[in-house]
DNA sequence: TAAAGTCAAGATCAT
DNA sequence: ATGATCTTGACTTTA
């Protein structure tokens, strides 16, 4: 079990996630800026390590417009070797990662042009793991998409993309269970359908259930994940309190996490933590799946290398 | 320098 | 049809 928080980091003082205006796109602007978000991931990463936060999710905006027409340049080729370094770091600690591209990625669109920028967006995604020869256990998440006034047929929608994806792409997509539109339940038969592995989201479960108690549902979505493709990944948050519905809390509440844990035991899974206070609750966190005792605990040596 | 306005991309629901 | 919300930050312009 190894516990993350996505994106940003609010002590370090830098951002892996730094962009600008599209007005304002230039190669040179492009470049500046990826040096410095990669600059800013490496240091995040070694940062979490000394937390014994092993889990991660890199932000949509490490390379601003890399889907958009007008980002022409060979990023991925210019930054090979600093990639290829933050690579290593994570691999040599044996940390996890994850991205998870934002709600304009829409597999299950009608309309072709929304499609075709998701898939440009996914693949861009897949580039970034790609190029730290990350294995397929580096994940990313989305959600099943649009409803449509028709579940069925939007779900059918969703299977007959997924099967045209990029293989690149496809070994490392997973589904989330949305808060509003698909339940845990369709995500499962969507991976009956199409094999794609399911992330449970248990804040998202809460609000948008499906039925299933929260051990049963880590149960089913286990038994999704294949073993390329690593433990299940769980995104867990709570209700900010007197918030309104389905917004993530502030900090993280320990006993109903430690709750969490207990329930859950003894299925082993990597957590990653929406609450807002990102690594100040993951610290926390580390602690309570520590004395829950299965936290885990990388070899002394650091060999877990696949290179 | 601080505040206000705006930002590639969507879906959904309220008005 | 239009705007707000999701969710949220931070870039960019204006005061």
């Amino acid at each position: 079990m190894k516990i993350g928080y996505p994106c940003i980091n609010r002590s370090i003082g830098c951002t892996s996630g730094r962009t600008f205006r599209l007005a304002s796109y230039s190669d040179e602007r492009l470049e500046e800026t990826v040096r410095g978000n990669l600059r800013c991931l490496h240091a995040i990463l070694r940062e979490n390590l000394k937390g014994s936060i092993l889990f991660f999710r890199i932000t949509s905006d490490l390379v601003p417009f890399a889907s958009h027409p007008v980002c022409t340049v060979p990023w991925q080729e210019t930054f090979a070797e600093t990639f290829q370094e933050i690579g290593r770091f994570i691999r040599e600690h044996g940390m996890r990662i994850s991205m998870h591209p934002d709600q304009f990625v829409i597999i299950n669109a009608k309309d072709p042009g929304i499609v075709e920028r998701s898939v440009a967006e996914l693949r861009y995604h897949a580039t970034v793991l790609d190029a730290m020869h990350l294995d397929g256990t580096a994940k990313i998440q989305v959600h099943v998409g649009g409803v449509y006034g028709d579940r069925e047929a939007s779900m059918n929608r969703f299977a007959s993309k997924y099967a045209h994806l990029d293989e690149n792409v496809v070994r490392r997509l997973v589904i989330e269970n949305d808060d509003s539109r698909y339940t845990l339940a369709d995500c499962l038969r969507i991976h009956e359908e199409t094999g794609v592995p399911v992330l449970f989201d248990v804040f998202h479960h809460q609000v948008n259930p499906s039925g299933e108690a929260v051990a049963e549902a880590v149960d089913l979505c286990t038994a999704t994940w294949r073993p390329k493709d690593g433990i299940l990944m769980t995104d867990y948050s709570t209700q900010m309190p007197g918030g309104r519905k389905g917004r993530h809390a502030e900090s993280l509440d320990p006993a109903l996490f430690e709750e969490f844990l207990a329930e859950t035991a003894p299925a082993d899974m990597d957590i990653m933590l929406e609450i807002k206070d990102k690594e100040k609750s993951a610290l926390r966190a580390v602690g309570s799946a520590c004395r829950d005792g299965r936290w885990f605990r990388p070899a002394q040596s650091g060999h877990n290398d696949v290179d």
